[in-house]
DNA sequence: CATCGTAGTCAAAGCGCTTTGAAAAATCGA
DNA sequence: TCGATTTTTCAAAGCGCTTTGACTACGATG
């Protein structure tokens, strides 16, 4: 059943149910009752593609998905992709997902690109190509995460370089200064930027950052547990740990503890949380001091944005970057001497 | 830049170029390279929406997203949605994502639905109302599970119920006979399958398969924890636990810790392993006995069967049901006395 | 009474692509 | 050399919807 043969049934034109159908005020009350209610008997559904090519819009906004080597999608993304999604129920656009295989060749189909109004591309990475792919096709895209472009762009961000700038701080404040970061893959801006406050607060203090306190990765349990091992076992060990999601802190917290030591007494340690609720702080023991901003909240956040990109709205005025809360808990303590 | 307005540069008709560039045949070696260097020149692509009304099919394949209360993405999801995200990276096909929010009002907008091939719908309750409307739009559809539907449909799920049942039944020759279950909402249609895995396999030892044995809900390493504790200080504890995932096992294994009991010596423990990358059964101490199947997989492979559906095939041969390994390791274990 | 405004309706022209049916050009056999 | 094929190309007709511009009633206005 296609709009033609609704029109026909109701012996009005296609213009008029059309009309009747989409809320135009120049159509009789009356008329539009009867329009609606055949609608309804009759199961009509407009053709999505049809009404797409006459409006000129997707009224369909993108999100890339970045598969990482492993194919396994983060739980970080998960949680993004959590809030964006529930704004799409509520809004009326749809969500097209756009894998992009990583690095060897990270450009997708431009057909993908193309069907959308707008592109959301998460967690970029310094001269990201898939920036240069999506700004060269002309598709209006807000970025989650920033990058190291000299043209404007539209982006929601969080204060990174602050948040673990502030964290390194206080880890100094507590007498920290053999202090181990564990970072994402350095590539990806957001790790970039946390390593350049870790670097910033320990120089400012007067401290080294060498470049045996760095490990960066995927930030799954078991490489974090590996790399915080690693840097434990050096003749000059940490006292204290900074890292970038929640899951590298429990692989931390088990190196910790299978050294004998305690999280907290022993070894400080500060994650950032973004606030998945499968792995909550406040169940650590003991609970985990963390630098908090919620992905959800993000997610839901750049919904808005991208479907205002889509409409035309000019790149000024979306661009944000959201501050980071410190929120201390036990697991960073003032540092004292332990033996090895 | 369109089709007509390339054809005219070329001083070509459309339908040579629209050939040209689609492969068919009847067109000249010489013009087909011509057109596609033309297309590649001007930087063309082809209207997606144009292409897809024109081809009345829209070669998209639609998932839903079950949004909980929490609005945030289960970890098995995001799995899931990996292994199918990378066979559509490599398939020609796209993936709309289709938020359904939960109990209250699970029916997504029809327009949603209207636009995909097929739908894939994954973790299907019983009775899921889902399943009644995407059938009455005549949308061609897959469940990643099964449902209690008595007409035909093509699913994809593993053999939850024999997983379960064979996994109590090496607890029951470990000695156990007191095996708590901590699950998933049971109103989940692999949830109440292992249930009744469970069931079946005590009742055929003779052994008592009480309601305090048994406990469901969201599987969060938390909600986990409560079950099991509150199962451990019941009057007569069960000796064994079995979960339904990964995130449960840790859950479990804390409170098992917490009552300074030790996992595998004290309480055996049988998880399900969706083969989650960032938890693995491998890396837990002692490492976790588990019943085995990649979700990541079941994602890549209900891509095809999707695309194949949406493309007009039979239900028939499209109805399967992969077995479950069981991985016996360190945690499950003879069963002996121990103090409450 | 002629005119204007307004509410309601419609026919027809796109939107950019694919595909049908036919024509033009090239190739071939005899 | 000419008709019969076989390529190669084309004009035009959709696909199902929105939207423009015109038209019809009909009561209100001067």
């Amino acid at each position: 059943m296609n709009l033609k043969q609704l029109a026909e049934h109701l012996g009005l034109s296609q213009t008029t149910v059309s009309r009747a159908l989409n809320g135009y005020p120049e159509v009789g009350e009356e008329t539009r009752k009867r329009v609606a209610e055949a609608a309804r008997m009759q199961g009509y559904h407009p053709n999505s593609n049809a009404r797409r090519l006459a409006l000129g819009r997707t009224g369909t906004i993108g999100l890339t998905l970045p598969l990482g080597r492993g194919l396994s999608i983060d739980p970080l993304f998960a949680e993004f992709l959590g809030g964006l999604a529930s704004k799409i129920a509520e809004s009326d656009s749809d969500l097209l997902i756009i894998p992009v295989k990583s690095e060897p060749e990270p450009i997708p189909r431009a057909s993908h690109l193309r069907s959308v109004d707008a592109v959301i591309i998460s967690a970029p990475g310094k001269d990201d190509p898939l920036v240069a792919q999506v700004r060269a096709l002309k598709v209006p895209f807000v970025l989650h995460g920033r990058t190291n472009s000299s043209d404007p762009y539209a982006y929601l961000d969080i204060d990174n370089e602050g948040a673990f700038h502030r964290a390194t701080d206080l880890l100094i404040d507590l007498g920290h200064s053999r202090i181990g970061l564990v970072n994402a893959n350095p590539w990806l801006n957001f790790a970039a930027d946390r390593e350049i406050g870790w670097r910033a607060a320990l120089a400012a203090r007067g401290f080294a950052a060498p470049d045996a306190y760095i490990r960066s990765g995927t930030l799954t349990e078991e490489a974090s547990y590996r790399f915080a091992h690693e840097m434990l076992s050096l003749a000059e060990p940490p006292t204290a740990f900074l890292c970038s999601s929640m899951l590298s802190a429990l692989g931390i917290g088990r190196a910790i503890a299978d050294l004998g030591l305690v999280v907290g007494a022993d070894v400080s340690l500060i994650a950032h949380d973004d606030g998945l609720p499968s792995i909550r702080p406040t169940t650590m023991v003991p609970p985990l001091t963390t630098t908090f901003s919620s992905l959800r909240k993000a997610g839901e956040h750049i919904e808005t944005m991208a479907r205002a990109l889509g409409n035309g709205a000019d790149i000024a005025g979306h661009q944000e970057v959201w501050p980071v809360d410190i929120v201390f808990r036990g697991s960073a303590q003032r540092s004292r001497a332990r033996k090895a």
